[in-house]
DNA sequence: GTCTATACGCGGATAGAC
DNA sequence: GTCTATCCGCGTATAGAC
């Protein structure tokens, strides 16, 4: 056997990992299979040994980061909820991730792909989200505002990064920011 | 002539209102300009008399769709700054919101999009955004403010319409606007 | 101004060699 | 498991008739 066993499965895994950076950052749909390939090196022909169809490949992207995004929530070193929060929204809300979708969260990089794909889709991204949101209740101690906090989070990313200008991305993540720290 | 003289600025106008339900509804880039002309029933070479290319629909959408959501904010019939508040949180944060993106707001039904796109485009979306920005700091007597409830809105619409069960888009958009009230 | 027809490239997916 | 080659459909854009 030329490949080793395990390979497939740590394959896959890198093929997920860079699919992810090029779909936050460039779209899904707008990005071919030929692309996402090409970035992880190998051609068209070898992705579908690893996926059935390009339909698979986002469901999978959903979920592993979603899971993503979960673990570095959890990664969260502080224990006083007002620390917890604080640390959230620092690195939630800057420029560096308006900037560099391809390494920031998917939740507002593929919400609308979401919104516009198959039931199948939307079912991963409500139940991973679901996780989160319960992880934000246990530090917030509130569900409206584990709520609030998330919706915020999502907009503000999402309005920031159609801005031209780095000055106004700047000033509304620092008043969604200040807004939010104001309220809870 | 065959055609009225100011017949092709109202065939404009009327193709940028059905594109722009299309385009919220199915994404800009997912829908072909075959399918803008066919909904306005047209062909695609029509399309090419009214705009120069794909890229120029957007722009000209883009603008068109903004300045919609603006003039809707200004018929508000309140004064009271609360009551003017409370009107749009009911009219923005409601399922039929959620659910029939064609008929909504193009900040959320675009923001990706626009994100992704030339400098150009951002720059109108930016443009027409300050505009709607003033308008609510007027009303609420505070950029911050201003600045966090409408990400606040565009977040919680884009988050719901990523979710596959009805009573957790209700449960989302209900918690956001909860949060809100509460905080203004 | 709108139509039909068409050129041309890209994207998803499959077949078969290695 | 990955490669090359290829089929087929769709999308943008243009040309020329009406």
């Amino acid at each position: 056997m030329r490949y080793k066993p395990g390979y497939k499965q740590e394959k896959r895994k890198e093929l997920l990992q860079i699919s992810g950076q090029l779909a936050k950052q460039q779209g899904f749909a707008a990005t071919g299979v030929d692309g996402f390939m090409k970035a992880a090196g190998v051609t068209s022909g070898a992705f579908y040994s690893h996926f059935s169809s390009k339909h698979e490949l986002l469901k999978a992207l959903v979920e592993a980061e979603l899971q993503q995004s979960l673990a570095m929530w959890q990664e969260n070193p502080h224990d006083d909820p007002a620390d917890w929060i604080e640390f959230e929204l620092n690195r939630y809300l800057n420029l560096s991730h308006v900037q560099h979708a391809d390494r920031g969260c998917v939740l507002p990089a593929l919400a609308s792909e979401v919104a516009r794909s198959e039931d199948d889709v939307k079912q991963l991204y409500q139940q991973e989200l679901l996780r989160g949101h319960a992880l934000f209740t246990r530090h917030l101690g509130c569900e409206i505002k584990a709520w609030g906090v998330l919706c915020q989070l999502v907009g503000a990313i999402t309005l920031a990064r159609g801005m031209a200008d780095e000055s106004l991305q700047k000033q509304i993540i620092e008043s969604s920011k200040t807004f939010l720290k104001a309220n809870l």
